[in-house]
DNA sequence: CACGTCCTGGAAAACTCTTTCCCAGAGTAG
DNA sequence: CTACTCTGGGAAAGAGTTTTCCAGGACGTG
């Protein structure tokens, strides 16, 4: 008790009884122990303060209480809210979590999956839309079968494609029907804010905005599509470019709330006024960007709970066979960042 | 390679050398290897997809490459902001970063402990203000004691008088400056958010913010001080009963962000301005919420460099005797949300 | 040349569990 | 009463590393 381990095999000799007896009754296998003994043993845990070694645990069983969490970037509130879920779920089930950021670093990725893999993990929830590049999904793929062979689950969020089961947001038609919405109010020409043009998730949201527009028979003007990097600078960079070269728009569409914000951000440093001179949507509905003024008309993603699904998928029985994907549909939720254009 | 694991022994065999050889040249320790057989080692290594069992190695050295790092709730931005910091500094040096979500449940907070000692984790970091109950601090020192006791070490941040280094924002002298600019605005008479009465850092900025009114001369008057969580809802929820009961303050304080976004929406749902019926600050300078309309007045306090010192202190070598401080401090940031009262 | 020292490599113990295998005793059927 | 099946307990064999201890060779010194 003083500065030591309390192993086991005291406990067994405290209580009278060999190692293996102890084993049974602590962690309770599929072996009977008498009443008598069981108590023995409990009692001599509780009074020698024991604390098993999860290590030795992990070595003899082989396979651990480690669940591994990869997102790019955890003080982005997209990925801390889901996170939260993942955690919740987590604990729930006495699992420990591993929390891994890769800043969109495929090499880091690599290396914390290596990391979960030599702690035998049980499961590794990836979260957040890879590159499209073909070299570093293939690596990517390559680590996520390795880790499986061992006997590791996987689940993504928000990245179909991927040899695991995935929760994914129907980005394309939360993008479509945020449009629809758009073209409703009575906007005509639009610009967006597309993010990087190999990101997955950014891509499918333009092409369901653009698939809408059309179907609406309107033209999205190639001028009126920035590129830029998805966080809230990365809006507010792109939404000045935009300004300079000068848009006929009447609503930007950023393809993600914080770079939404950035937007918003951008057109105040400019003397705009959103939504009168210009409406202003984003999407994804992050929780502690509900309180922007004006209140940013968005798609609502269910995130933590998104979180909480791809958990369970990774941490729940076996599935066998295929892929399972889950899609949670976005709903629009409008708020005061959009309105009708002005006539002008 | 198929699919079960290499083992260092098999390395050991296909480099024609013996296990102890294999294992000092992988992992470099004090003993000297000839440069020949540590290429063929480091050769069949490589060839074979040589990856250490990581709870193997823990069980033999007794210690492992796991960090700890408890919040109360992840998906609050105060808390991802810090664990960035952490992170980052635990990934420069190649540890595992272990997440445990408390929710200010002091019960949890012992569990993930627990969990982090039998794991024989190297550090723990602790964030977030405990409350200033007797039983659950002192229950909380027991677990700290315990876990250096195992070797390991444990950094705060955010509430001193844990037996611990730590980091901590100055509080008191955050919230006097912040008191003595709004007293230079022009503003004499104050209602204060205090958020919960048991938590250290709510009660350090109350009372800062109260001695530096009493310095300048100014009362505080019982009933502009209302208690309520420390979260958003929070925020928003007792402002409401403090205009339900009316008051004649002329500028709010929040002792935190979240808390004074929550005071805003309330404000906005109630039909007032601000900063024209009402100044509002705040406290913590939350980086996602630096987009609010009118931008927040507050004290910025450097989030991730904090998380980032914590950590250092919790990993660097070790320093004897007793725990360190480090004191970070907090500079006012004005913006638009207060303005010198109007006549009235 | 003898002796002590340093260096490198290997054998084996240690780390703490889980689990298999074996055994003794109790109960049951023939 | 024998033979057979359960049942609960213990001994011991792993699990994959690290590290200690020992042996043998090279080298330096007197």
């Amino acid at each position: 008790m003083d500065s030591g381990y309390v192993t086991l095999e005291q406990v067994a000799e405290h209580a009278g009884v060999s190692l293996a007896t102890a084993s049974r009754v602590i962690n309770g296998s599929t072996r009977q122990v008498s009443q008598r003994l069981r108590d023995k043993v409990n009692a001599s845990a509780e009074e020698l303060g024991y604390l098993a070694n999860a290590s030795a645990q992990t070595l003899a069983r082989n396979s651990s209480s480690l669940v591994g969490l990869l997102v790019h970037d955890i003080s982005d509130p997209y990925f801390s809210s889901i996170a939260a879920g993942v955690t919740r779920c987590a604990e729930e089930r006495g699992l420990v979590l591993v929390l891994g950021s890769t800043n969109r670093s495929a090499q880091k990725e690599g290396r914390v999956l290596a990391a979960l893999r030599s702690h035998r993990a049980k499961a590794v929830i990836l979260v957040g839309s890879r590159s499209t590049d073909e070299e570093s999904n293939a690596r990517l793929i390559g680590e996520i079968e390795a880790f499986r062979r061992q006997g590791g689950r996987v689940a993504c969020v928000s990245q179909p494609g991927l040899p695991a089961d995935t929760v994914s947001p129907d980005n394309h038609s939360g993008a479509a029907a945020l449009a629809r919405h758009l073209v409703g109010l009575g906007h005509r020409r639009f610009a967006i804010l597309a993010g990087p043009t190999d990101l997955r998730t950014a891509r499918e949201r333009l092409d369901g905005f653009h698939g809408a527009l059309s179907a609406a028979g309107l033209e999205l003007a190639h001028h009126n599509v920035v590129h830029g990097a998805f966080t809230r600078d990365g809006g507010y960079e792109s939404t000045r470019r935009l300004m300079t070269l000068g848009t006929d728009a009447t609503c930007l569409f950023a393809v993600n709330d914080v770079m939404a914000t950035g937007a918003m951000a951008a057109l105040r440093d400019l003397g705009m006024r959103v939504p009168d001179d210009l409406s202003v949507a984003g999407f994804d509905d992050i929780p502690t960007l509900r309180d922007l003024t004006p209140g940013l008309t968005t798609v609502r993603l269910p995130l933590e709970e998104m979180g909480e699904r791809a958990a369970a998928l990774a941490l729940d029985e076996d599935h066998q066979g295929g892929h399972r994907v889950i899609t949670v549909p976005g709903e629009v939720v409008a708020r005061e960042s959009t309105a009708p254009p002005t006539a002008s």
